[in-house]
Order: C-alpha cells, then sequence, then structure tokens
DNA sequence: TATGAATGAGCGTTCATTCAT
DNA sequence: AATGAATGAACGCTCATTCAT
C-alpha cells in the first residue's frame, strides 16, 4: 500500500521534471549538474534519485516530452486525410514550432538533444528513434499527397518526406539560434518555392 | 625576431588540430577531455596551451575550420551570376555535404556547434555569426534568382533564402543522425517539390 | 501489553536476520546496503530498522549466530572430560568447521568479522569477545589434556591451546578464500605433525 | 624526457603509499576515504590520481607490500636446505610475524586482505595469489622435510604444508586482534604438539 | 506496527588549467 | 619551446538513517 498518493508522486516527477527544464535551458544539457537541479528544484539528491535513476534518465524524460509536445502538435495537421496542401501545412507547423521554441519552451533543447545523438551512445538511440519517428509523420504525408494526385505520379515520396521534415530543423535552428526568421517568413519562403499544384485546394 | 619558424609553428597548429578533430569526432565535443588530447596528439598539455590558450579557442578552431570548408563548398555553387537553377544548386550541393559530413568529416561537429551555441555564450556568438555568415550566401543567391526572374516580382527573397537555407540542416541531420539519406534523395525531393520555372535554366 | 506476539516477532527477527546473512555473504559486509536487505528481506526500511537500531547491530547479531554455531559444534567435542585426543578433536572438528563454511555457511563471514576487529572499534569489541570465548574453550581443552597427562608436566597449557586455537582460523581461510583444503587434509597434517602421546586414547 | 627524476617519482609513490598505509591501519581499509588520503599526504587529488589509478591499485599495492615482506622474512627461513627443525622455523618466523604485525606494521592489514577475498571479486584475486604463494613456502619446507626423513615416509606432505601454513593466520589474528600472545608463547605451544623428531638436528 | 519518501553528507574520480623546470 | 607534475573544485551518485503518515 503506497505511502503517498500517486498524484503526490506526478507531483513531484513534475517539480523535478519543471525544475530540470528550467536548468537545462538556462545554462545546457552537459552544463547543467544534478546539484543545479536538486537547487532549482528544492529537493534533495536522495528524493531526485527516487524518481530518475541518473541524468541520462532525466534528459531521456526531458526530451521525451519535448518530441512528445512536436509530435501533438504536428500531428493533428500532417495526419488529415486528404491531406491538406503543403504551403497550408507549412503556415499551420511553423507558428507552433515557433511558440514550442520561443523562450524555455521545450524545442530549445531540440538542438542538444541532436547533439547528444553523436556523442552519447545511450541517449543516441532515444534521440534517433525519436527523429525518426517525427520524419515517419512527413513521409506518411508525402505518401498521402502522392495518393490524392498532388504530387505527380511515380514521385518519390519517401524522398519529399525527408525534404519536408528537413526543413523543420533548419526553421528551428534559424529560431533558436539566430531568432531572425518568423513562422511566417518560412511559409512565405515555402510558398514562393513550391510549384503551384502544391498549393491547389484539396481533393 | 621568432625563435622557431612560422612553418613550424604552423605544422605543431595543424598537429593540435588534426588531433582535437579526431577526438571531437570519435566521442563528442564535451566528453573530449583535454588530455585526450594531448594523448592523441602526442603533445604535452604546455605544448597545446602555448598555441591555444583554452579548450573553447580549440573548439572554435575547429569548428572555424568546418564553415570555411562548408563556405568554400557553398561559395562556388551559388555565389555566381547568373544563378544556377534551384535543383541544380541542391543537386550539386548536397553531394558535398554528404562527403564533408561522412564519417569523420568536420561538418560531424555541426550539430554539436549547434547545441554550444544554446548553452555556451561565449562559443555561442561563435556560433552565431558563422552560421549567419552562411545563411547569407543562400540570401544573396535567392536575391539574385529575383533579380533573373527566376522568382516572381515582389518574392521576398528573405524568406526565400532562409527557407532554402533551412533545408541544409535538415540533409545533415538526417545524414549525420540517422544515417539514411542520400544526396540523390534530397535532390528528388526538392526538386519535385520545386516550382517549374525555378528548374528553367538559367539566363 | 504487547500488541503482537512474541512468535511474530522473534518471526519477523529471522527474516530480516535470514535476509541480511544471505546479502552478507554474496556482497560482503560493507558493501551490502541497508537497501538490499530491505529489498531481500521484502521489508521497508522502519520496519527493519524498529528490529535492528543499526547496520552494526545487525552485523552483530549475524555475527554472533555464527559464533554460537561454531561453539555448538566445538563445545561438546572439546569440552567433555576425559578429554579425547588431540588428533581425534581435529578429525571431528575440521568437518564441522568445512561445512559451516561452505556456500553460504555463516562461517564464510568469520574473516570479514575479523577485519572489523580491526577497523570498527564498536564491532571489535564484540568479536574480540567472541573470538576470546571460543579460544577459552581450546584452552580449557588444553588444561584437562595436561591434567590427564596426554601433555607433560609442567606444560604451558594455555601456549599450546592458543597454538590449537590458531589452526582453526588457517584451516577456515584455506577454506573459504584458496577452497582447497579437505577436513581430511588437515587431519592427516595435523596427525602428522603431532606427539605419538597425544594420539593415544584417553585416560 | 622526463620532467621530474625517477627519485622524485619514487619518493611521490612512497609518499602515497606511507600515508595510505597510516590511513588504512587507523581506520580500515574501507572506512579510508581517497580524501582522508590526500590529507595525510598532502597531496592534492589528482597528485595520488597520477600515481594511483584507483583506490583499489592502492590497496593492492599496500597489500602486496606486506605480502613481499612476509615473503621476505619467511623465505630464508623454510626454503634452506636441509630444512631446520620445525620448532626451530616456528621460533623465527613468529617473531618476524609479531613484529611486522605490531602497532602499524604492514601485516595488520592482513586479516582485511583475507576479507576483501570474499568481498571483492577484482582484489579477491590478488589476494589469494599472495595467499596461495605464501603458503607454497610452507608445502615446499614441508616437502623438504619429508625428503630428509623428519616425517615418516608416506607421508601428505601437501597436506602437513598446508596445516603449518595454518598456524600462521591464527598466530597473526590473536596478535593482532586479541593482543595477547607473545611469540614465544606460539614456539612453546607448538613445541608441546609436535612429534620428537620434528626437533631432532638437521640432516 | 509498518511504510517508504526524504535527507544530505560523503563517496571515488575527473579535468581544465598552471607553472617550475 | 616544451615538459608534465600538480592543483582542487566539481562531478554524478549512494546510503544509513529518520519520521510523517
Amino acid at each position: 500500500m503506497p505511502k503517498v498518493s500517486a498524484a503526490h508522486r506526478e507531483r513531484r516527477r513534475r517539480q523535478i521534471l519543471d525544475a530540470a527544464l528550467a536548468c537545462f535551458l538556462r545554462k545546457g544539457l552537459h552544463e547543467t549538474s544534478m546539484q543545479d537541479i536538486f537547487a532549482e528544484s528544492g529537493l534533495s539528491a536522495g528524493a531526485v534519485y527516487r524518481y530518475f535513476p541518473s541524468k541520462d534518465e532525466l534528459i531521456k524524460a526531458i526530451t521525451a516530452e519535448a518530441s512528445a509536445a512536436m509530435n501533438a502538435t504536428l500531428g493533428p495537421l500532417i495526419t488529415q486525410d486528404p491531406p491538406a496542401p503543403f504551403p497550408e501545412v507549412i503556415a499551420a507547423v511553423a507558428p507552433r514550432i515557433a511558440e514550442l521554441a520561443r523562450d524555455g519552451g521545450p524545442l530549445c533543447l531540440a538542438p542538444q538533444a541532436w547533439a547528444l545523438a553523436l556523442s552519447d551512445p545511450g541517449l543516441g538511440d532515444h534521440v534517433r528513434e525519436t527523429m525518426a519517428m517525427i520524419r515517419d509523420l512527413w513521409i506518411g504525408y508525402a505518401a498521402r499527397l502522392a495518393e490524392t494526385g498532388a504530387l505527380p505520379p511515380g514521385t518519390d515520396h519517401v524522398a519529399v518526406g525527408k525534404a519536408m521534415f528537413g526543413l523543420m530543423p533548419g526553421f528551428l535552428l534559424q529560431t533558436v539560434v539566430l531568432g531572425d526568421i518568423t513562422p511566417d517568413e518560412l511559409a512565405t519562403g515555402v510558398g514562393a518555392l513550391v510549384r503551384p499544384d502544391l498549393r491547389a485546394a484539396r481533393g
């Protein structure tokens, strides 16, 4: 019989996750020490370690939340059938990404997570899976586009999906690193680039 | 009057830079210790510190080399006037990026450099400048495209340049993290996406 | 008036002691954490601490059980009067020790207890008392041997008892550390060493 | 070309080993923290770790010194051919052991080393090897005794050697734990126990 | 009686950097 | 110019123990 309620446990978990996110955003993943997180959360070392067995697990949990947010944002917009025209999707997705990436949003950590994929084998797998999952959303979208004839017959929808997905890191990077791109700007730029029939109404 | 020749100093610098790159690629920027670099270079701590006053400077020098390589690759392809059609540029740029990002190429470090921009104020400025510089190449290319009429009059060439630039991090990431994209695939995907007049011959 | 029956309390005590012994044998005294014991016993921290106020007390209780087992084994064999011949005693004692020291027997902990005597003042006294008590058994045996004339008149029976006792740690150590001595071997070796009249029948 | 002389390095090593020995004797192997050793030696963490890569290696080095001292003491006394009579050997060995075990002598650590053999796999092998090596000295001695006829033909000299070796831990334990045995007492006790022909002059 | 969340000092170890030689 | 021994603060993590429930 648990000594504290599941709600209490969940609150503690959140408390730790919130503190960790704040620290990670402020100082970076590597530069944040566990002591920083203890201080930020107001909890002791032991308390934090009861909920997360290692710093890596904490990072995993935080990045999982970020990718879940990304999925939740992206999913409804690009899994609908028939698919919305590409410029519309970009115009819808970009502001959501910008929102998640502004000022302490969890997407600010994405570039650090990408870096992890290259230097930390353990966390790397996790990052790779997450990235692949989100890209699959785009590939699926491209497939639907092809099916509905918005892309010419014989189009390699996987290649198209990879290219579409590839716009997102670029936008995110310009948002969080350079800070001088707006969602509208992306929509405008992409709109000016793409073929007219991708702009056509659905169906 | 210098005690050793400039050539000797340059050789030493290279020796250190090569060792640092090897270590950074193998273990990551944060995970590489200065002692790793001493060992890899065969030099003593003092010797390395004579040439680079801190680990940060070493990272800066390495990332500067990577961005110089990127510039050197990109420059000739997109600064020419009149500008080449966009799909041709992508088809030319993608293999060069893939080459620089494969298997110990310096571009493998790019995601780690991006991450630095968000967590390390000192190195961040450097990364930001570098990134802005490369993006300016794309914005200039878009401007020239607009001038030559390949983009409709009134097109926001800055937005277009930002979107074009944004494809590169996405391609790089899929190359180094997921490892399952080819330059051809990017060219195909982008080709299927862009407007017919962007594909027209130059002039 | 007790809230739970003495039997219940005794059962709990055993449960804890059994778990502690299992842990101590598996990981060693120092390497075993209290949380290991909580897990092994299936009890909570609070429950264990209700029965044993500290890890030291748990160790004391475990080592007391081991030395009680040793006493119970040794006592009947060497306190009888008239005393049995020394080789016979060794031949009887060695297999019992080997049995208690094999594979999870409590005597496996003896060397760790000896070590404690030197590094932990609190537990040290307990170990010292225990050791002295067992040695007194041997000194008493030597005294009786002297009385019955199996040792020459004027023999320093304390010195003889100390020497006899001293064979036991050596045998135990070879059993649990090297694992390549049999009780028979000890009996053979000692038999070949001792004076003929110590081998004579009693009385 | 080394920056400091080999002599300097050896002095540092000694300084660390001496500090470690002092700490280990005072507080025990487990209870001594590396910080204790830094403080006792007057050196920084980094300095100590330059010479010994881990606490385990420090313990190995210390116990190796103790066993080397034991070998050096025992060797000349029991490897001579023809072998000295057993009581003489005991009378010669006991005071040397007592000396090494008194008051900060390295043999005080022996029981802790034995304990390690049972709880620490890494250090355990080292302890086992050491113990076997010393026991082999006794087995060799018993073999020579058998050859010279001091033991009856057909005597199992391995068993005799194991029994002889076994007296040493017992004596050591009584010396360092109980502190109430003298080398003379051991010699007396053993002398009263052994067969007359083992006391005969050599050859 | 029993729970188990919480504590926080302390652990072994690393590492960027300095400086006497 | 070059060495490499030395520094010492900081790291991620553990653990015997307590106490509100």
